[in-house]
DNA sequence: CCTTGTAACGAGAATCGTTCTCAATAGTAG
DNA sequence: CTACTATTGAGAACGATTCTCGTTACAAGG
């Protein structure tokens, strides 16, 4: 019998730091926009970066489960994500190029609380987001 | 040369009236929740009913771009359908049972338009969905 | 009714994003 | 340096949805 009878390091899954999550972290901290898996792993393959895409899922899957990355659904069904802020707040996409803002709405909140218990419903939780075309966008279509 | 010289009816896609669509509206309009296509596919067939997946797809493709549909995607990637009333409104969906209420919210319109202005952002639309526990199930999992 | 043109069907193949499998690899604590 | 095991990655497996294409059956005209 080897190790494992120290109990100091919390040893468990997760927690290793590995040449791809580096990758990935750094990639996500340069995005402004929401983006894929498929998209991630291409970009980094683009710079010549080699990852697997079992991988990126995975790292995209638990870094979402840790509370670091955000999540949407973009129209065609791909999940897409973001680095943002730690307090709650929804998200106002360019349609167009994808660029993000983080927005909060005191309002919606209560509003969607006060709106669920006057059905009876209990643990009630929101989906809020916003579509647009950003300043720039909106120009260039002109 | 037969038929097609008449200009009167508009003989063009999606309005033969077959014995598939007139199951599936039925349905349709007994149904209190959200339903995907798979689950209309297995409950028509489960009441003995013949229908093709593909016909199911489609059809309730058709009836969303026709409007005549509302849409929602679930946590796990499915398509959600719901027969609901032709005026813009909100729905405030039971995570355990699927009952849907529709429910209408000026305070959160204005936000949103607001919100959009506010970064430069036109044409700007919303998602907003509220997700609970209706009444019956808060009582059922106490 | 009967004919006809064609919208609609349906079975199965094809897509596509995502997840799973499992042997090989590489952080890391001791 | 070594052993332990978390991670990785290639490719298979999945599940929802879409596409293909030969067959079926509305529905308008005769």
């Amino acid at each position: 019998m080897t190790a494992r009878t120290s109990g100091s390091a919390p040893a468990g899954p997760g927690r290793r730091d590995t040449r791809q999550r580096r990758l990935l972290r750094d990639q996500l901290s340069r995005q402004e926009a929401f983006v894929s898996a498929q998209q991630m792993y291409d970009d980094l393959r683009a710079s010549g970066d080699r990852v697997g895409l079992a991988t990126v899922y995975r790292t995209l899957q638990a870094m979402t489960e840790a509370g670091e990355l955000d999540v949407l659904r973009s129209d065609d069904g791909e999940v897409l994500y973001r680095q943002c802020g730690p307090q709650h707040h929804h998200h106002l996409v360019c349609r167009s190029c994808g660029v993000t803002v983080e927005v909060d709405g005191p309002a919606v909140e209560k509003w969607a609380a006060k709106a669920g218990e006057a059905h009876g419903f209990t643990e009630v939780t929101h989906v809020v987001e916003l579509f647009g075309l950003c300043a720039a966008c909106s120009r260039a279509s002109r």
